[in-house]
DNA sequence: GTCTATATTTGGATAGAC
DNA sequence: GTCTATCCAAATATAGAC
């Protein structure tokens, strides 16, 4: 049998968050206040105490609410078999993930709120977008760590240039697939440099 | 003749800097606080507003510190006349600058103080340090804006990926080298496409 | 220039009635 | 679960004496 009661309680535990991301979006990170994010629900700030232990609490729901939507949304972009076409449309799709909403990059990939830090079960999740990112890197015969890390670089500065330099506008993003090009030439290129084939390409 | 009052009023002005510095590193940007401040120069806090305007000043005076700090450091970065090897050399000098105070960067490059912004003049500093940076590479024969903005977005991407998940570790700062190749090759060999040589590099 | 005292705002969080 | 009332802490900034 349903329970009503519970399911009332989800609804308002979703309400809450959806308004925190209002508030944060508006507003800025930094700026959400427990005052404001229950007014905005019709609340007084002691009720949402009924709801979250603390503010941090509050955070923490928006973090996993943000890692779960990256699982979804990132699941949708299927590999079509052409490395570096997969390669690029996975770079679009990270850096158009996190620039649509700079609040949520900033909340999950800067960390800038003094004191907090997901907790261990929302961690999991985003160390489960890594995971799938390692994932189609291998599926492309990418298995080095530092070829990860450095495609996260990449991937993490045209985000963050593009925020910080140019918000609202394409001036990195544009240079994505240009970016993804020089990577996966060279990687493939210092892959054939360890099989010694490099040098004989032109023999 | 000496003006000994101004003389001792800049010695405080540029000591209360250094505490302000001394306090964000250890406490964090935004807990930058004015008791804080003046309890650690020996003062109250309203005598701090007979130096600084506002706490904002305060950031204001850090951020042109920071920036003349970068010019000074950059200028001893002396080219070589060998293109890879000059833009390694900016590159780490560059990332090594950032990562080694990552307050400094946050205030400066990141911006993540709600409200503050750099005066002009202060900001005027910091352009100048991009102008370098454009002036460097048009000395190797990088001219176009593209490859600047991809240049910048490789830099800041292994900067803050090593703050933000390695502090105090290598594992980004030990792939500048080689990011600075897999860009100068890029950039290199875009410019041959455009010559329309690249397809006859094996003939 | 520096101090004491204070205004003012803002915030997270709790107690206890209903 | 929600409210009113309140606590407690922290912050920027100002007024005015010395």
């Amino acid at each position: 049998m349903r329970d009503r009661r519970a399911e009332r309680r989800e609804a308002t535990l979703a309400e809450i968050v959806d308004a925190a991301w209002t508030l944060v979006r508006r507003e800025g990170l930094a700026a959400l206040s427990m005052r404001d994010l229950a007014r905005l629900v019709g609340m007084q700030a002691p009720s949402l105490y009924s709801y979250f232990d603390s503010k941090h609490a509050i955070y923490d729901a928006m973090f996993a609410q943000g890692a779960r939507a990256y699982l979804d949304e990132e699941a949708l972009v299927v590999p079509t078999g052409d490395p570096l076409a997969d390669l690029q449309a996975g770079a679009r799709f990270f850096v158009e993930f996190c620039v649509k909403d700079p609040a949520r990059y900033q909340l999950m990939l800067q960390r800038t709120i003094p004191g907090f830090e997901p907790s261990p079960a929302t961690f999991a999740l985003s160390i489960e977008g890594l995971n799938r990112l390692e994932a189609r890197l291998t599926g492309m015969g990418i298995t080095d760590h530092r070829s990860l890390d450095l495609l996260t670089a990449v991937g993490t500065g045209i985000t963050d240039q593009q925020i910080s330099n140019d918000p609202g506008g394409d001036r990195w993003i544009s240079l994505v697939d240009e970016a993804m090009e020089m990577f996966f030439h060279h990687v493939t290129k210092t892959n054939k440099t360890k099989q010694h084939t490099r040098t004989k390409r032109c023999a």
